[in-house]
DNA sequence: CGTTAATTTGATCATCTTCAACATGAGTGG
DNA sequence: CCACTCATGTTGAAGATGATCAAATTAACG
């Protein structure tokens, strides 16, 4: 039998929350669940054609874009009840997602889309609402990207990761990365030498033990004010 | 008389090309010519109530968020026929729009939008390809910052320029900025005396000739390449 | 286990920033 | 029309941040 976005213990933070009880019961028999994939697996890669958005439902994904120069760019991070593709819309998906481990997916074809979006007014404005909050993610990145030093980068990459934990009922404080060293510091427009040497100061600092991917935040705060410290570079 | 889109030279750039001439004419009774703006004049501010789209007629905008420190990040530039506003779409606008010379915008709506798309699919769908576009830019604009050395952005910046202003029946060899070099450094991630030693290395190397705002390429193969050229920092 | 990938650490170097001074230029009022 | 002013742009010298290169260490996985 089907599992239902009712059931779903991520309901309250995936798209259906906009939705009333009967609209999501129309929205619920559009959604697909795709078979788990394996760490490094594509979903969707750099030029398919639309398909449709994605919902995490386990694991996490990351989306990258490939420079002319082969090297790749990572984009972003999706955790479990983080809807991404929205790069798709323009026909063709501009970015490639990879699973960063063991996980799985929902799936709200393109096809569904345009029909529900005729039925339920809500689930458009939703959509809208969170297409703007993709670009203005991005656009605070850039910000991030060009104004901030090396340190407070990295603040700012667990803070915000350690607030999407905690919002997923995950601990805030005991952060399992799902992401490399390379990653990151690729996200972040650092090398991964820079990231290890971060980390490193982080532990002597007493702001975190770090240990392998495993990141336990000792100073929220302190990581906090990090990032809006003082002013950039 | 109200002007129509039909007679306005940007039409072909604009919003409604992706319409037939009888949704045009309903489109344009929900276009709204707003009365020009001087030089540095906000159109809207960051938390301004999401009011509607904005077309530019003339002249030209930037776009820019505020840090916590209260530096400014400029996040995109808009030449005539350019869409912009996107941002806003979750509620609030997340930029503030500025003019950066004497300009126009048409303005539509929301509630426009809203009872537009239910009867134009396309004006969806067209909607849509925008906002993604808009994000796909802000994205390559992340590669961009991260991967890329000064010279190499002050290139792709000149480069996407040029493009844009010959797509818009303007030369595409003979510029003229609207902004400042701080501006332009601010957009790249870069400091304004950064840029300035740029173009001096531009006219020396016979790549372009510059004469404060006024930048005539002499050699757009020669950009082009750098942009892409053998991998960046 | 053995082999490969990921991470850490160190030393050196380049790019870009910062700070400071000066030049230019557009606009304004006398 | 010119002198004055403020904003914008240019140039120079010094310093810092993060990249690069190289090697050692650890973790992951068949």
């Amino acid at each position: 039998m089907k599992l239902t976005c009712r059931d779903c213990s991520l309901a309250e933070l995936c798209l259906p929350r906009a939705l009333s009880p009967d609209d999501m019961e129309q929205f619920e028999t559009m959604v697909d669940q795709r078979p788990a994939m394996a760490r490094g697996n594509f979903l969707y890669q750099t030029g398919d054609v639309f398909g449709g958005l994605y919902a995490v439902k386990s694991g996490s994904f990351k989306t990258t874009i490939s420079a002319s120069d082969g090297e790749d760019q990572v984009t972003g991070f999706y955790l479990p009840g983080e809807l991404f593709g929205f790069d798709g819309f323009d026909d063709h998906y501009s970015c490639s997602a990879v699973a960063l481990e063991h996980s799985s997916v929902c799936e709200l074809p393109l096809s569904s889309i345009d029909q529900l979006v005729v039925k339920l007014p809500n689930l458009r404005r939703e959509l809208d609402r969170l297409m703007a909050r993709e670009i203005t993610t991005d656009q605070s990145m850039l910000l991030q990207l060009s104004r901030r030093t090396a340190e407070q980068r990295l603040a700012a990459f667990l803070v915000s990761l350690s607030l999407r934990f905690r919002q997923r009922g995950f601990s805030g404080t005991e952060l399992r990365l799902s992401m490399s060293r390379y990653d990151i510091a690729n996200y972040l427009g650092l090398t991964a030498e820079t990231v290890s040497r971060l980390f490193k100061r982080l532990k002597e600092h007493h702001l975190a033990l770090v240990n392998g991917r495993t990141v336990i935040i000792q100073d929220f705060e302190a990581l906090h004010r990090q990032v809006h410290g003082s002013g950039g570079r």
